[in-house]
DNA sequence: GTTATTGCAAACATTTTGCACCAGC
DNA sequence: GCTGGTGCAAAATGTTTGCAATAAC
């Protein structure tokens, strides 16, 4: 992926562009280890001897918001625990950050062969990401607000 | 659930018992909102005036180890960031936390009617966690040291 | 030239660690 | 009484904020 095409997505995307920024980019779209900020800031420091974390940090923020880049760990402010270890599903609120059992979903994941044979899962996990129903309130009450 | 059958679950889980162990368990298995470290300490702080986080943080280490509970958002450490926002799933190595993508997963999930009514789902999201070919065999190598 | 970004320092939040005192067995 | 837990202080880590210098447009 060339410096042009790095350029122009973060100007459809309304992000002022930086040599920062393009090559915090440039590393998402290369690496398939999904850094941390703390990975992209160390691997970066090279060619930019004055990067900061802040700055990686500001970008991602930016990048996330713009829809060119994802938390693989959404949520991860503080760890939020559950006393029942028995298989069920979890809806977490982005809002609110309210976490609902589902306990009676139909769930059927099938791996593929390579997979399997170098990596041993021992729990699979579905979150779904959403709004709850107070929030959804809340949002339609924040569009009725802007009539 | 009363004290009695509390005490016993630590006991046959070989945990010393204490006052502060059996009421943060009761709060795990009561609670359904998925508390973090900091709400226990919170609804707690009133009976157990001496409380403090670290005792919590302590014990919850200890009920996750013997799978009393669980942590809905593992691997919380530092945020991960994936440059592919495309539909994919990831294995998480709970040993070295490297993360891999899976492109060519079928997942299917079905979800209850009642959820459907009370949440709004955006985004949707599998994990699976377990341990990667390279910590497979390192646990192996463990093994052989046992011997 | 104006506006937004960077870099610095510092704050903040979450979690972990070292150590003295105390409680469970 | 011995072992291990609790509570305090402090450190470590990850992330955010306020502000002056600087770069993008």
């Amino acid at each position: 992926m060339d410096k042009k095409e790095l350029v122009s997505i973060l100007r459809e995307n309304e992000i002022q562009v930086t040599p920062q920024r393009l090559a915090i980019l440039e590393q998402l779209k290369l690496r398939k280890d999904h850094p941390s900020a703390e990975m992209l800031f160390t691997c970066l420091k090279d060619e930019f001897p004055s990067l900061t974390l802040v700055t990686v940090y500001n970008t991602l923020q930016k990048l996330e918001l713009s829809g060119l880049c994802m938390k693989v760990n959404p949520l991860h402010t503080s760890a939020r625990y559950d006393g029942n270890v028995t298989a069920h599903q979890h809806a977490i609120c982005i809002n609110c950050q309210k976490i609902v059992d589902i306990h009676d979903a139909t769930v059927f994941i099938e791996l593929p062969k390579w997979f399997n044979e170098i990596f041993k899962v021992l729990k699979q996990c579905v979150n779904l990401y959403g709004l709850c129903k107070e929030c959804q309130e809340l949002a339609d009450d924040d569009k009725a607000l802007l009539n």
